[in-house]
DNA sequence: ATTGAAACTCACAAGGT
DNA sequence: ACCTTGTGAGTTTCAAT
């Protein structure tokens, strides 16, 4: 899969606004919508295009809070069963299986202080297997984005 | 502001295929396209929707390694200039602030474990007041996803 | 708040180089 | 393999309800 400048541009501006419409893309490289579709859909059949998502404020809804929490594990068969509880944990956004000390490390969005220690407690403490948690709360976030191309 | 269902269904299919036309939503609620059209609008302008974005498959450029890293910094006086710093770095998807032992706690898109060493020796511990770091690979990720609505 | 119609803009299949 | 044309589909504004 090669990518040339056209498919930067087509990228780039997709990236910063899924909705752009191809014509407006096709204005700015100076070619036809058509060929920009055409290449548009080569670039989401290559994999290398996931998706395009609306990005929900967190904050407009009242979650203010993010923390990172290194959970401790029994052991690590009951890792499948714990991410299956972790689903049901709307405000779990994250998992992830790490070396190091954690078993599980997980990214949670949370309204305040009151909610992560309510959702620490009550819904995480409680799950099978989980003996210690660790938590982070950001804040102040200054870097979020994604990988370059 | 007021969510209602339609508002929801709206929500739930942008967040999906951000590109899904406005018709297509009009057609699954049974109402007229200027309707959702409007709703879109508000939803807008309220702050709800953050934006749309593209999103790139970071494996398919070959980034397969995630990687959180906490950094220490000998004062926290240092902490801006880290972040412009760590700004620089292109592998740094993520930033924070975070209360417990880090100073500034990241996440990193690399290609392999090697590549990873070199961002971690050249990059971050070149960045003046880093004093150490300790890291967590991610070997599997089994939740990501936004907030619910 | 929703509609239908008008004017405008776009997406995509088909065809040309 | 890459591009443009043509046309059916989608978007957006607006007067009316």
């Amino acid at each position: 899969m090669k990518i040339d400048g056209i498919d930067k541009i087509i990228i780039k501006m997709l990236v910063k606004d899924a909705r752009t419409p191809v014509l407006s893309i096709a204005r700015e490289v100076g070619i036809s919508g058509a060929a920009i579709h055409q290449r548009l859909r080569k670039l989401e059949k290559s994999a290398l295009i996931d998706g395009y998502r609306m990005t929900i404020n967190p904050k407009s809804l009242g979650y203010n809070t993010t923390a990172f929490v290194g959970v401790f594990l029994d052991s690590s068969s009951l890792y499948s069963s714990a991410i299956k509880r972790l689903k049901e944990i709307p405000e779990v956004v994250e998992s992830h299986y790490t070396t190091g000390n954690y078993a599980i490390f997980i990214k949670i969005l949370c309204k305040n202080n009151e909610d992560l220690m309510h959702i620490l407690n009550k819904n995480i403490q409680n799950i099978k297997g989980v003996s210690r948690t660790e938590t982070f709360i950001s804040l102040d976030q200054q870097i979020d984005r994604q990988i370059s191309i």
